[in-house]
DNA sequence: CTGAAAGCGCTAACAT
DNA sequence: ATGTTAGCGCTTTCAG
């Protein structure tokens, strides 16, 4: 590894000189600069990051910390940060919690020794149900600035981006109505979690809204020990009149279309489905899946430029913001 | 953030004193190593990871160049990479390439400053495609060790982690065999990597080997601006007569399935279908689909117990290894 | 215009 | 048993 070290002694100058002149500084003269330069380029000089980083007391490094990878929101989302960040000359260290807390907190403690300058997070499963978020805000009384994307917590005062749950389910029921439907079902994995129980939310207040319906409103969860296929064409065989589908997280939606086209049901005809799926499934669906899109890649972007922001203003502590994303409905080939 | 300098102030004695009781060393009397240990406790210390890397010029920290995040096989091997990673105490710096090279390289000069202490990556397809690998071998150069894994190079001398492709395929195409299949083709979206080279290596052999077997052997390859979706529709709409389907990549395989479900041929009775997808993917198919298991957990495990391997004995400079995990069939329900 | 020196936080050889 | 000192590679103030 090459030092400045080196290049002072190789041009008999003093390791400030070769500093300065690598920064261009008006103190050194124009010869002087030149020649470090080339030299530091001939040896291919790379400034030691640690050290650039113990120095400044600054690390330009993100701590992200992602529930499930194999999970593509998340994938998507990991994807957007870690371009926003590269951008913004920020490394991202990667930490996958596995939906457990233990695993989060783990990456919390690991990260908070000067590794990062701050967190980009959206939380565990396991912590979202016990809503035990102690850990998260020992990290912010320590100074450290976190962003929380897509699951987040009313406990934990910071940064926060999210889609609004609520109206997009709202949205996604309503089209339904619009439709004319009379029996609109709502079938979750994840009413666990923040956003599946805001999702809910909109979906109860879109039939109630609708004096017209009259329909009991029906929830569908999905426990994690359950086979969701088998409860879903269970569902559908034993359900004829059920003429309207939301399927609140990833998968749901693409799997009750597949089991409706295998019972022979007609898509759209006599069945509306509108799933949160990414787009990445529509290549497996025929006809094509409508969703609710949740612009995952402006979520990571905005997570970053947040967390950028606010480590640029450390000083002055301004007040947290929640940014929340557009979703939109996306009416493809699984609505009228 | 708290340093052994406050910890010696508040105990009134000298920071190499609370540095060796932290460390348990002979040196320190039990009485003092307690005391620091409590304050340091108390305060809830950590060691600075940069100077302490520093230091010691040892990062404990792997950087991950992955060209796809998107493609589950790449965020499943990152996940399996993370997770051993965590396992041996090593932090990983995440970067995506986004199939393009100048990315891929841009992280190799950005993480090879002290940032990390070695790689852990698959080539990016614009690198294969043009074989361009100086940037790569630049690093090596450097002392800097790499593990490649899936996508390699032989003008890359590294240890590396692959699977058998060409004996994978081979078996995949055999299985057709024997089930009395007369006209197989190969489908890949993948013919200009390293891998898809090698699977289609494998489907020929199979092919040539088997005496019986009178049909031209039939690869059909799909460009990145071509719609999968149509070409496949389009294939077995025009070739009633193929009752074998080798989809050597993530997503033709399922595609075929579906396409073939839309177009009524029975499967398997007529035409079997086996993919190279993860199972991920199983729970749009019915009937499953029929897939070589290329097992990525072992291979992420493998990388990084190579690379750290490799790091241990750096001084030592043995002989690179290319090791091989095994990938196999899994019969499902898409073959007889 | 150039250099010496201090210090970021830590470790470890070398005093005492 | 504890402290002093030097140094990892870098930046930056201060002196020359």
């Amino acid at each position: 590894m090459v030092t400045l070290k080196h290049l002072a002694e190789q041009l008999n100058v003093s390791i400030s000189t070769v500093s300065k002149a690598l920064h261009d500084s008006e103190e050194i003269s124009p010869d002087t600069i030149e020649r470090v330069k080339a030299l530091a380029k001939f040896l291919n000089y790379k400034p030691n990051r640690l050290a650039v980083s113990l120095k400044s007391s600054k690390a330009n490094t993100i701590g992200v910390i992602i529930p499930d990878i194999l999970n593509h929101f998340f994938a998507k989302a990991l994807f957007a940060i870690e371009q926003e960040a590269a951008k913004q000359g920020y490394q991202i260290i990667t930490c996958l919690s596995n939906e457990l807390q233990s695993k989060e907190n783990d990456s919390l403690q690991l990260l908070s020794n000067g590794s990062v300058d701050g967190f980009i997070m959206s939380i565990a499963e396991e912590t979202q149900v016990a809503n035990k978020v102690d850990h998260i805000n020992s990290i912010l009384n320590q100074n450290i600035p976190i962003v929380l994307f897509d699951r987040v917590s009313e406990d934990i005062d910071c940064d926060k981006v999210i889609i609004d749950d609520t109206g997009a389910a709202f949205q996604a029921t309503n089209h339904l109505l619009s439709e004319g439907r009379k029996n609109i079902v709502l079938i979750s994995r994840i009413d666990d979690l923040s956003v599946g129980k805001l999702r809910v939310k909109g979906y109860l207040k879109a039939l109630n809204e609708d004096k017209t319906y009259t329909a009991e409103p029906r929830c569908i969860t999905i426990s994690h020990d359950e086979s969701i296929e088998n409860k879903i064409e269970a569902l559908l065989t034993n359900n004829r009149d059920i003429d309207g589908i939301v399927g609140i997280d990833n998968t749901t939606g693409v799997i009750a279309l597949q089991k409706a086209i295998k019972l022979n049901i007609n898509v759209p005809k006599d069945l509306s489905v509108i799933g949160f799926s990414d787009e990445n499934v529509l290549q497996f669906t025929d006809p094509k899946l409508s969703t609710v899109s949740q612009h995952t890649l402006d979520i990571g972007k905005a997570s970053v430029e947040m967390l950028i922001e606010k480590l640029n203003n450390k000083s002055s502590d301004q007040k947290n913001i929640t940014k929340t994303i557009k979703a939109n409905l996306i009416l493809r080939g699984t609505t009228k």
